[in-house]
DNA sequence: AAAATCCATACTAATATAGTATGATTTGGA
DNA sequence: TCCAAATCATACTATATTAGTATGGATTTT
């Protein structure tokens, strides 16, 4: 029950990206430095974000990326899903995945779906945004101690 | 985020043994046969089950497995803990593994205890009992069709 | 003694995870 | 025009996990 770091890692550059979105593309580099995420890894990851245009992207020298739309806009969930596949703790309730031939009797089975709801109620439920601000909120802060 | 086959077939198997218990002895093989599991992977998943007291056992002939005590007393949560691990989605919330340096200043740290929070709050307010109960209510329902 | 059953451990094939490595392609600037 | 900096694409690898199978020992009833 475990997320990877591929979903984790996707998150976080969401919201690196958002924080620090100026307009400006900003580097793998910089965003694997800020990180502390391994560049060529975090390239692979960025680049399935890219081709669901969750961030633009600008080749070449000064080129990076940045985020596509308002933070606001992006769920934690849809990053995981994306990243990650399906969140439901097991196969049976993948829409594409229906094999099981118990499913009529499997008593666990409705454990599995109140299980997937309350995963589905966090994570789309908190956006990038969310993530900003409660960052913003922590430095402002952090500042009166 | 998947719960694996060790941890959905022994909340299966207390279930089994809760449903079908009549102070008998049950046999793995018995067990295996209604479930559709796998005779030795079903060994090895009770024999964890049987070390943690949820289960007694019997050997030799006419020997078998009952559940240990009141069906009430297992949530689907303590089945799973026991069998799969922990049920965090990042290591970071395990209390042995605090090796996680950005702990203090992870946003995205915040998301995954609100999950963690979601899923125990699932798994650990489901008992075998419930699930019991749930299966005679829906086959005394097959009934009135 | 034989059969049935649990118990213990080793092994294995397939898949997923968490990256590295290599190099091609694109672009701004000297 | 050419170089350096960046994205983009793909192949490779080491390790761990998953989902079992295989083998045989220990125990108990018949």
């Amino acid at each position: 029950m475990r997320i990877s770091t591929k979903g984790r890692y996707a998150v976080r550059v969401m919201l690196d990206l958002a924080v620090n979105n100026t307009g400006e593309y900003i580097k793998v580099k910089d965003i694997a430095a800020r990180q502390e995420i391994s560049e060529k890894y975090l390239e692979q990851i960025i680049s399935v974000l890219n081709k669901a245009g969750y961030v633009k992207s600008v080749r070449g020298a000064q080129g990076g990326y940045r985020i596509a739309r308002d933070p606001a806009e992006y769920t934690v969930g849809m990053i995981l899903r994306l990243t990650e596949g399906s969140l439901n703790p097991v196969a049976c309730l993948d829409d594409d995945v229906n094999e099981c031939e118990r499913c009529d009797t499997c008593e666990t089975l409705e454990v599995w779906k109140e299980l997937a709801e309350a995963i589905d109620n966090v994570v789309d439920h908190v956006t990038v945004a969310d993530l900003v601000e409660r960052q913003q909120e922590r430095i402002a802060g952090s500042y009166s101690i």
